[in-house]
DNA sequence: AACGCCCGCAACCGCTTCTCA
DNA sequence: GTGAGAAGCGGTTGCGGGCGT
């Protein structure tokens, strides 16, 4: 594990993962004295970490009301339902799931959902090359939606209420903006679409 | 058995926001 | 009002394990 030292008083900082005993530390120390403010708390409890990495390490990890295991399809609905709704606003998201962390819904999202946003792109990309047909200007003059360059999908509904649901995941830039329609066109891909995808393949996992 | 690839997750980094003197 | 330090947040990275060849 590298550890490095940091400033003028030559503090040696650890980093990367955490030891057993460096668990143990921590959990004592907060279950005696609470939390607080992290810093000060590292270098009481005599942690050779950071303030920021004890905070991370308790509120992901240690803390005893962390709910760690598979997402269940609820808490999967909720945060595609929370996500449509936020964007990548994840500690806002994590407080309608007690127990998940933000890291974690991050984390799930990240691997989970995501891939199959980039699936759906794909599929969509795929079926518009098939139906290359003269007809498009009007398709594109009544789309909703609209498949941009290689890695992008953007998804719009009429209305236009919402202030700031850019959500850009990983270079796919999705919008989501109101309501979705749930009519189909080709180059519409609804939330509940991406969400039917997304529970068909779990059910086949 | 060995190797390479892919995926999931823990942890770090850097930026923004908050709090307090 | 403002500046500094702490906390919060989202994006990214790196490692380890599982799996296919």
């Amino acid at each position: 594990m590298d550890k490095r030292t940091c400033n003028s008083q030559d503090v040696e900082v650890r980093k990367g993962p955490w030891t057993m005993e460096e668990d143990l530390i921590l959990i004592n120390y907060i279950a005696n004295h609470g939390e607080g403010v992290w810093n000060s708390l590292a270098r009481s409890a005599g942690l050779k970490r950071t303030g920021k990495s004890c905070r991370l390490r308790w509120l992901n990890y240690l803390r005893p009301d962390v709910r760690r295991g598979n997402i269940t399809p609820e808490e999967q609905l909720l945060i595609m339902e929370l996500h449509a709704k936020w964007g990548n606003r994840w500690s806002k998201i994590a407080k309608h799931l007690p127990g998940r962390t933000d890291n974690e819904i991050k984390n799930y999202w990240r691997t989970r959902i995501q891939k199959h946003i980039k699936q759906a792109e794909d599929m969509n990309r795929l079926s518009s090359n098939i139906s290359d047909q003269p007809n498009n200007d009007q398709q594109a003059s009544t789309s909703q939606a609209s498949i941009g360059p290689p890695d992008t999908i953007e998804i719009y509904s009429g209305n236009n209420n919402n202030n700031n649901n850019n959500n850009n995941i990983m270079g796919t830039n999705f919008h989501h903006q109101g309501n979705f329609s749930t009519e189909t066109n080709e180059n519409i891909w609804s939330m509940e679409e991406l969400w039917s995808m997304q529970l068909l393949n779990d059910a086949t996992n």
